[in-house]
DNA sequence: TTGTAGGCGTTATCAA
DNA sequence: TTGATAACGCCTACAA
């Protein structure tokens, strides 16, 4: 910037001021200036920028896996918007790791970013303890945390559940097993709710048998299918808090010699692309991934822009149960 | 710092060297100055470090598409290898397009990254008119681009379809539709070349209409697909280039009433942790994405730790060809 | 072993 | 409307 402003004969605070357009500057400079630009390939330093204004105009992205559909969905939207705006996103994932969360986000405040998007991992403590640093806008999305009064963008999902449940119950299923997502997460005990919920009102007992902790991955919910598998009154349907676990499921059911789904049936939170050409065509939640990295990009956006205090926004969107195949109709087979 | 080092009565530059273990310390500093750290919650200022050291420990990543499970193993890999070693990393994303590429690659440049590793859109051109800026290290990942002498991580794509495409011949089938990435790109041409050498070997011709452009894309490959199944003779399996595509493909397929594998076979590049619990077990093509990270990962940790020239290397790996049962043996029909 | 001082490239605050 | 100058927070000679 010396360099252009002694080539156009100005002083740099000049060439700032018609860059920025934080001042008037008479045509003449204006060309001279422009030209010196041109003819010397200046590029303004952002770094610099950045330590003098205290602003990156870029924005963390945190999310849990970069392997699940759902997050890359949801990321896909985000960068879109916040690209459009002007910001750039860095986007890190922690492994459903609190202590990789943690570092994670001491990464991002390092390197000044002006916001925080965080899908988070681990427990509410985990999560508050690393936010204490942070004194920059921050919303939460998927999952949330009673603790922090922060923006939020989640599914109501009870309710979602609690209608996939109810579907399953009206097709005649009484023993359901649930490969849950782990329960340290907004999200895990949400949505066990929601199956909970729908075994209560229709007078089912909850057996804790049925009940698996998969931690949202498909390793772990191969190995809490199979337990259910092999449990002497088996299941008649599975539902799968996750789209990863799913996956899990269906090995196991498979690697048990089981077919769904004229054995078992099976539906999951989450939809896929695929989900109605390959077979069994899954049962599933889909998620508004487009309206939940709108809302998520919008919030933290007018945070950015008015630093004005305003009570954190939560909101609330719905699942929509996307009925396909996977699931039959079952009758009690008779006990003689 | 400033802060920190009046606390701990002695001056900036000591902080500095204890910090960055730059020169010796005296215990005595060492715990005073410690102390005063943890009291005043002192954070190094990563920005105003950079401006200084003209290194941001953060090296770009740019992908066609997040939403390609693909990419996002790959993406997986590399920021974990690189975290490891002490950089951040700035995902970006081109869609495809090499105006947003050029776009997304500025963005990383102003923002001072330390290295680039990209997975190209477009054509070389494109790519090397942005790059031409870049005095950083670059590593190209499944893509390249021959104008370009940068480190490349590539498969070799002719010889995994031509694997692919004997294997089909050796079934029986003789009309292989084929639905083709961009030509624009190296995958999409070495990709098409293993078909027509496949096909050639086999002395058989190579219809130019059973060759349809699909563009890496689900709605592209859907339409193109469409195109091949009215043909008055109907090829018997299509081959598609990648893994978004081979979802049209499917739905195209399902669309106009045929059945996979009983009506037509089909395989596809790029494999699915899905494809064996899924009907139809997709016959596909998977690429090694561990080792391709990896690699990548390496060659451009090479690269910033030991900035003398070295002729870029060339790395190409070898897909493997995952046999499912989405293909089945045909026999002409009798004609008469 | 420690301190002083200058500069990295911008932008902000004045005064002219 | 423009220019001089002082930060921003850190690192690094060089001097002590």
């Amino acid at each position: 910037m010396l360099d252009v402003a002694a080539k156009a004969g100005v002083s740099t605070a000049t060439v700032s001021a018609l860059i920025n357009g934080t001042a008037p500057v008479s045509p003449e400079l204006r060309e001279r200036i422009g030209s010196a630009i041109a003819a010397i390939g200046y590029k303004r330093n952002t770094i610099a920028r950045s330590l003098k204004t205290g602003a990156t105009n870029t924005i963390g992205l945190v999310i849990a896996d970069i392997t699940n559909p759902f997050f890359t969905d949801v990321v896909a939207v985000i960068q879109d918007v916040l690209h459009r705006a002007g910001y750039a996103v860095m986007l890190c994932c922690t492994d459903e790791d609190p202590d990789q969360q943690e570092e994670q986000i001491s990464l991002l405040l390092d390197r000044m970013v002006d916001g925080l998007i965080i899908a988070p991992a681990g427990d509410d403590h985990a999560l508050e303890r690393v936010l204490k640093r942070a004194d920059i806008p921050v919303v939460l999305i998927d999952r949330i945390s009673n603790g922090i009064a922060a923006d939020a963008v989640v599914l109501d999902n009870q309710r979602a559940v609690r209608e996939a449940i109810d579907y399953l119950i009206g097709l005649g299923h009484r023993r359901i097993g649930y490969i849950s997502g782990s329960l340290d997460t907004s999200t895990g005990r949400g949505r066990l709710s929601g199956y909970r919920d729908a075994l209560e009102n229709a007078n089912l007992a909850c057996e804790e048998d049925l009940v698996r902790i998969g931690n949202f991955r498909e390793r772990d919910a191969y190995n809490a299918a199979m337990q259910l598998l092999v449990l002497p009154d088996l299941p008649s349907a599975i539902f799968s808090a996750n789209n990863l676990m799913v996956i899990g499921v269906m090995k196991a059911i498979r690697d048990m010699g089981l077919r769904c789904p004229e054995d078992i049936s099976v539906s999951s939170f989450d939809d896929f692309p695929w989900a109605d050409v390959f077979q069994p065509n899954l049962t599933t939640i889909a998620q508004p991934v487009q309206a939940i990295g709108e809302h998520a990009s919008q919030l933290i956006l007018d945070r950015l822009s008015n630093r004005a205090e305003r009570p954190p926004r939560q909101i609330v969107l719905a699942g929509r149960l996307t009925i396909r195949e996977s699931c039959r109709p079952f009758s009690r087979p008779d006990k003689n």
